[in-house]
DNA sequence: AGCGTTTTGGTACTTAAGTATGACCCATTT
DNA sequence: AAATGGGTCATACTTAAGTACCAAAACGCT
């Protein structure tokens, strides 16, 4: 793609009659907009990575999908009852579920669990 | 700096007589790293700033020290008691600064004041 | 069809969290 | 000296959280 670009600035001033300061501005200004386009890519690895969920990790504990589902609505500060209210279930599979994912997690309290989520960048 | 350069590329073309893909070639790998550069300045403001305490943020909401100390306990996911064993107090003085705790960020419950907090990043 | 796991839900219980109110101490301010 | 704000602690109460145990429906898999 860079090769191409190059090419055709090439091309660009052999065959147009245009100013020379404004093809060589249109060459800076593509390739500065490039710089940018590739250093973003490149610097959202390791920047997203801090940000991205270890999935491996979720397996690792054994997280099933809706225990972690209701691990992401503690983080969120919900309780019980509201997570039972935005997950369609009653406040009884919450407390199973939630009660599972201390063990799992190791944790004395969902506070102590998501503190714990969140080390492990699961959440 | 970036006209200075752009003036030292037109000027290098006019003066002298080198290959046109060169010269075009050199200006691309010149504000190709200037784009790079400028970007990394500019994500690196922002990247840091999101790790960092908003001491303002504090004390608008109006926080005192021992409601603030206490927060961050309740964000390690302590419970009340180890919170009052951690800062040597009884647990009721822990109620009380939880209570007004919840108030000043307008929760319901700890896991939601932690949330809250770490929106404000006050923690 | 049978097996294991997941998901769901219930009852009964204990413990933690959170509220409301009042009181006292201490330092600073008026 | 009186008022103010921060911090401490207590009692009494309500609500939420969490545990233990059980049971059944649902799902994927061989």
């Amino acid at each position: 793609a860079l090769l191409f670009l190059f090419q055709l600035s090439t091309y660009a001033f052999i065959s147009s009659n245009l100013n020379i300061e404004i093809i060589i501005a249109a060459i800076a200004i593509v390739f500065f907009f490039v710089g940018i386009y590739i250093n973003k890519k490149s610097l959202h690895t390791p920047t997203v990575s801090s940000l991205e969920i270890n999935y491996n990790k979720i397996k690792e504990l054994d997280l099933t999908n809706r225990e972690y589902e209701v691990l992401k609505k503690i983080s969120e500060g919900l309780s019980n009852k509201e997570i039972a209210a935005a997950l369609f279930l009653s406040e009884s599979t919450i407390k199973t579920h939630v009660s599972n994912l201390l063990v799992k997690l190791n944790a004395k309290r969902r506070t102590q669990a998501v503190q714990i989520a969140m080390s492990f960048q699961i959440i």
